[in-house]
Parts: structure tokens; sequence; C-alpha cells
DNA sequence: AACAATGTTCAGTC
DNA sequence: GGACTGAACATTGT
């Protein structure tokens, strides 16, 4: 599920796990954790506590404090590909941040990659069937660019519209710009009227602005609606599928590295 | 059985 | 040496 809007709700449901006192960590998973081993972790943060949740694109981490109050080393957490963070009071119920639509997903113990207990009885973890989600201490946030939901227009045109790569490839690239993913840049393309494999540094600026502003507005709704998928033009991403705005023929291929879902008029 | 999946990363190539 | 591409990563679902 994880694109920024998913993520961003996930940060939210970290905010309840804060101020809590660690009891455990289960750091187990070593290739969830690597480059950790286990018990790394755990020895870290134990006694200690969640202080703030913060996130850049799709990548979170939370400021920790030890036993003694003096600041510990952060925590990073990333969803991989359809992680979800799950966080439970004292008496197991769920905590703040949880999808506006029900979910189905079963719970499978095994699924879960990364458990911190807190003493008060409740937990935070991090539930990953596809196993990519990744937790790690002090993470490496040097390589991402400013986040899309923040960064400014001048800043949008200067990082974007540069290079021979297709713009979707600049789109996805979170040295570029941190957060968005393979639904919503085809969202994004497809409501500025853009093309996925245009190259990025032939656009100009009136291009670059309509693709900022979509940009903008899919971010909005999708955190409003409740995720990347809710978009206008994922319905139509699948075979025999017509655009929604023009009629013409949604069709598909693969632009930088992706599935890409394109129509095949207005995005020529 | 083969392939795609809302992501990242590493080894190659130009 | 930077920019770019494609395979690999672990696992599940179709």
């Amino acid at each position: 599920m994880p694109e920024l809007p998913e993520v961003e709700s996930a940060r939210q449901a970290l905010e309840s796990a804060l101020d809590r006192e660690i009891q455990a960590v289960d750091d187990n998973d070593e290739w969830v954790s690597r480059p950790h081993r286990p018990g790394d972790i755990a020895r870290a943060l134990v006694g200690g506590r969640l202080v703030a949740a913060h996130r850049r694109g799709k990548t979170m981490w939370l400021d920790t404090v030890g036993p003694d109050g003096e600041a510990g080393p952060p925590l990073g957490v990333h969803l991989g590909m359809g992680g979800r963070i799950i966080v439970t009071g004292p008496d197991g119920e769920r905590g703040g941040g949880e999808p506006v639509r029900p979910d189905r997903t079963p719970r499978k113990a095994e699924w879960d990659r990364f458990t911190m207990t807190f003493t008060d009885g409740g937990q935070l973890r991090l539930f990953d069937k596809r196993r990519l989600g990744r937790v790690r201490l002090d993470p490496d946030l040097s390589e991402l660019g400013p986040d899309a939901e923040t960064i400014t227009r001048e800043e949008f045109r200067t990082r974007v519209g540069r290079g021979r790569a297709p713009v979707k490839a600049r789109l996805l690239d979170q040295s570029v710009l941190a957060g968005v993913g393979n639904l919503l840049a085809d969202e994004i393309l497809w409501q500025a009227a853009v093309s996925p494999s245009a190259p990025a540094g032939d656009l100009d600026g009136d291009t670059l602005d309509r693709l900022y502003a979509a940009m903008q507005r899919a971010i909005a709704g999708a955190i409003a609606n409740g995720g990347a998928h809710t978009g206008e033009v994922n319905p139509f991403r699948h075979a025999d599928a017509s655009c929604p705005r023009c009629g013409a023929p949604m069709v598909h291929g693969t632009v930088g590295g992706r599935t890409t879902w394109w129509c095949s008029a207005e995005q020529s």
C-alpha cells in the first residue's frame, strides 16, 4: 500500500506510540532489520521511549530517548512494498491513524516483522507479508530529495525538469523528490495530460507547473480518501479500459522500470 | 507455472 | 564520473 499518503497515515499511527516506555523489542528478522544483528535494536532501545514521529517521502523515523532522558539513536522505518504499522493500546485495541476504509487483511503472526512492546502492554508492530519493509537505527536520509507534499513549485521545476530519462522515472526517483510511487506517478501524469515517457528535460515551464499542480491535488486527494489507489485513473489501469476523460483506449507498457498506464490520445 | 506487485538497491552500460 | 537501465531482493496473489 505505501506511497506518501499511506506512509503519512502510518506516521500518524506512530504518534500514538510516543512517550510510552519500551519494555521489549523483537528484532529477530535479520532481513528486515539488516544490517543489524538480532538484539542490536532491542539493546539500543529497551528502557527508553519514542518521542517524535517524522516522515520524508516514504521514509519514517522516530526520535528516541534512553532511560535517563538522554537522546538515543533514531529508529528508521520503511514500509517497503506492502508494510503497515499497527499500534495497540494496553488492552490490545487499535491505536489511532487507522485507514479510512475497513481492512480485511488477515493478521498472521509470522507477518509481524518487528515488534516493540511497551510496559503498558500495548505494542507497535511492522506488519508486512512481503518482507520488503525495513527497520534500522540511525537511518541515512542524505540521499532523499525534498518531500513531495511540501516541495515548492520552483524547486519542483528545477529538480524534475532535467535529464534525458522519462519524466515518470524522474518522478519516481526518491533522490529527486521523495514520496511519489507508481500509482501516484500515473495519476499525476494522467491529470496533467503528459506522456510518461517524455524526456524530463524537454518539458517546458507550463507543463512542469501543470505536473506540480496535479501532484499536489493527487497527494491531498489520496490522503483524504485513504490511499494512492483512490486516484481517478486507478480504476482504468486494466486491459480494455477507456480514458474516463476522453474515451480513447488506455494503454500500458513499462516506463521507468514499472508497469505504466496512460491515455493513448491525451498522453501521446 | 509464470508473472506482476503502491519499493529500494546494486551491478552494469553508455 | 554522472546518468541511466535492468535485474535482484522476499513473498504473495493471480
